[in-house]
DNA sequence: GCCGTTTTCGGCCCGACTGTTTTCAGTCG
């Protein structure tokens, strides 16, 4: 029995679904939020869950009481529950599939259960347009309508969004709403904001001291398909791809507030509210307050100081650990952020398949005040990608010294993206990589091998003295391919005891670590590279992804290795191996 | 179902918006 079927995000699953079922029956609604509090204490153990179950250590995490940490061991060992199996039982197998449709919720969904029948999505579609639904208490014309609009809307488009799709277009709604009348500041908030990876819409925040205005150059902009919902604070539209705005509109003295209430998330909320609590205080969007008093909030580090915490920045408001920290103020400060980055790391030229010449990725990476520039190209078994041959990388090396020459403000570094092979050895000879100043090892083919297997073979590959940096180390591809079943514990060890770095792999399809794994490998004591795996000049960009999935993770600039300068940088790499880098 | 230097019982965040309402319930974030 594979274990991946039992792990973290499983048992979070089911319990989600238990939450939800138990919602329909109109269960107490607190009942309700202590599985999904406990779906989320699940999901942020990760990786460690089967370790946490086996030394019988679940109770002790916050929100999970020994009822609940029974359930979970039970999930966890057997695969399901009977609370779960009972529940499933007492509804038809695709009724949770009615929650996910807008403006349809569990007291709506048990209506048309128990009035309907309706247990399903065509069951629905079908009671919808025999007018069979707009009888029902609760429901009426306009409610027929938008299911059927919904209905529509969930086959185009109910997946969520990867960030890279949605954060250039967020930002530049932002800025062209920036420009509405009587705007003072405006800024998007929600799961954007935190960096999340995927997202369901987008939430924008402005102050003003008319609404209205703004709210219309929302509604009337070019590009908005349908305007939902329109009040005196708040506009929500949906753009002609399916993406949704919500945009809200405040007088500036509630301005700090509405952009952190609406930034979230719901978790990192709960614990300062309960924070506010212990101080006599009230926290809403509309302010921060003490009996009828409104306290002032201009910034939202005010908010955190008036609870007496430091300044916890939207990436990291997880309640993944960061309330604690920040009430014992043990927060870092210096946390990465893009500026930060010295040199691009992890760089695809013509000579396989990257789109710009290595001229004009060198002359790309001047342009944007990069300090160094890795060449690293793929390696001859990557055929699919014109990997480069022995032959072929040493005269690559000439064009590298030739444009080095060309474009003196970038240094450049020789280096290769080596493929990591099917038993885990690198692709090219030790005798050529010895002369490389970088080598990243990187898995790109036979993703399917099973834990050990793939384990073993990137374990290997650590173990190798020339390798520097461990490529997109799970291989995910978002919303296309899972990550590879490797025991990331087991490689984080590994790498911080052989001293390789790992690739915080800022591509947006990749985002690969990605935050809670970047967490891990820090404790695990790893190193890393905000990498930006560009194949263009544009892709430079990618700088932006790496090192803010980095930051969400809790990577400090010195754990990041590119932060460096340039010789600091190789002297940080040859720290490891000290042949390397003599120049032939 | 969880939690506790106010509580082992009685709280648990709360306001905007919509539609079906004639005073409010449900959904959403």
């Amino acid at each position: 029995m594979p274990t991946d079927v039992r792990d973290s995000a499983f048992v979070a699953r089911a319990l989600r679904d238990i939450a939800l079922y138990l919602e329909l029956k109109g269960e107490n609604a607190f009942k309700v939020r202590a599985y999904n509090l406990a779906a989320d204490r699940v999901l942020a153990v990760g990786e460690r869950l089967a370790d946490v179950v086996r030394e019988g250590r679940l109770a002790e995490l916050p929100n999970i009481g020994q009822a609940l940490a029974d359930k979970v061991v039970t999930l966890h060992t057997r695969g399901t529950l009977p609370l779960l199996e009972e529940l499933r039982a007492s509804y038809p197998p695709a009724i949770l599939a009615l929650l996910e449709l807008p403006d349809l919720g569990p007291r709506k969904v048990a209506a048309l259960w128990t009035s309907l029948g309706v247990g399903s999505l065509p069951a629905l579609e079908e009671a919808l347009r025999q007018g069979r639904v707009r009888g029902l208490k609760g429901f009426g014309e306009k409610s027929e309508a938008k299911l059927l609009a919904g209905l529509e809307q969930y086959r185009s488009a109910h997946a969520r969004r990867r960030l890279g799709d949605v954060l250039p277009v967020a930002l530049a709604l932002r800025d062209e709403l920036a420009r509405a009348p009587g705007v003072v500041r405006i800024e998007v908030a929600g799961s954007v904001r935190r960096f999340c990876e995927t997202v369901s819409d987008v939430d924008v925040i402005a102050s003003a001291a008319e609404a209205a205005p703004v709210l219309e150059a929302l509604a009337q902009r070019p590009g908005v398909a349908t305007v939902l919902g329109k009040g005196d604070s708040k506009c929500s539209v949906r753009l002609q791809d399916g993406l949704q705005v919500d945009l809200r509109v405040l007088p500036d003295e509630d301005f700090a507030t509405a952009l952190h209430h609406f930034t979230g998330s719901k978790a990192h909320h709960v614990r300062l509210r309960g924070r506010a609590r212990d101080l006599g205080l009230t926290i809403s969007e509309w302010g921060v307050f003490r009996g009828e008093e409104k306290l002032a909030v201009p910034e939202e580090a005010a908010l955190y100081r008036l609870l007496g915490m430091a300044y916890v920045p939207p990436e990291l408001r997880e309640d993944a650990g960061e309330f604690e920290a920040a009430l014992a103020g043990t927060l870092p400060t210096d946390l990465v952020e893009p500026a930060d980055i010295q040199g691009a790391v992890h760089a695809h030229t013509t000579w396989s398949d990257g789109r710009a010449s290595l001229l004009d990725m060198a002359r790309a990476a001047a342009a944007r005040g990069l300090a160094y520039l890795t060449i690293t190209d793929h390696s001859a078994s990557a055929g699919y990608a014109s990997g480069l041959s022995a032959e072929r990388l040493r005269q690559q090396w000439q064009e590298v010294d030739a444009v080095q020459a060309q474009v003196p403000q970038v240094r450049l570094l020789r280096g290769l993206e080596v493929d990591i092979l099917q038993n885990g050895a690198l692709d090219l000879p030790d005798a050529l990589l010895e002369q490389l100043d970088i080598v990243i090892a990187s898995v790109h083919v036979r993703h399917g091998q099973d834990a050990d297997a793939m384990t073993a073979r990137v374990l290997r590959a650590l173990d190798h003295p020339c390798t520097d940096v461990l490529g997109h180390p799970t291989g995910r591809l978002l919303q296309r391919r899972e990550p590879s079943p490797l025991r990331m514990e087991e490689v984080f060890a590994r790498a911080a005891e052989r001293g390789v770095a790992l690739e915080v792999n800022g591509n947006p399809e990749r985002l690969d670590l990605h935050a809670a794994h970047v967490r891990a490998a820090l404790s695990a004591g790893c190193r890393l590279v905000a990498g930006v795996d560009a194949h263009d000049t544009a892709s430079f960009a990618n700088v932006d992804y790496a090192a803010r999935t980095a930051r969400k993770g809790g990577a400090r600039r010195s754990d990041v290795l590119n932060t460096l300068g340039t010789e600091a940088f190789l002297t940080a790499l040859r720290e490891r191996h000290p042949r390397r880098g003599r120049r032939g």
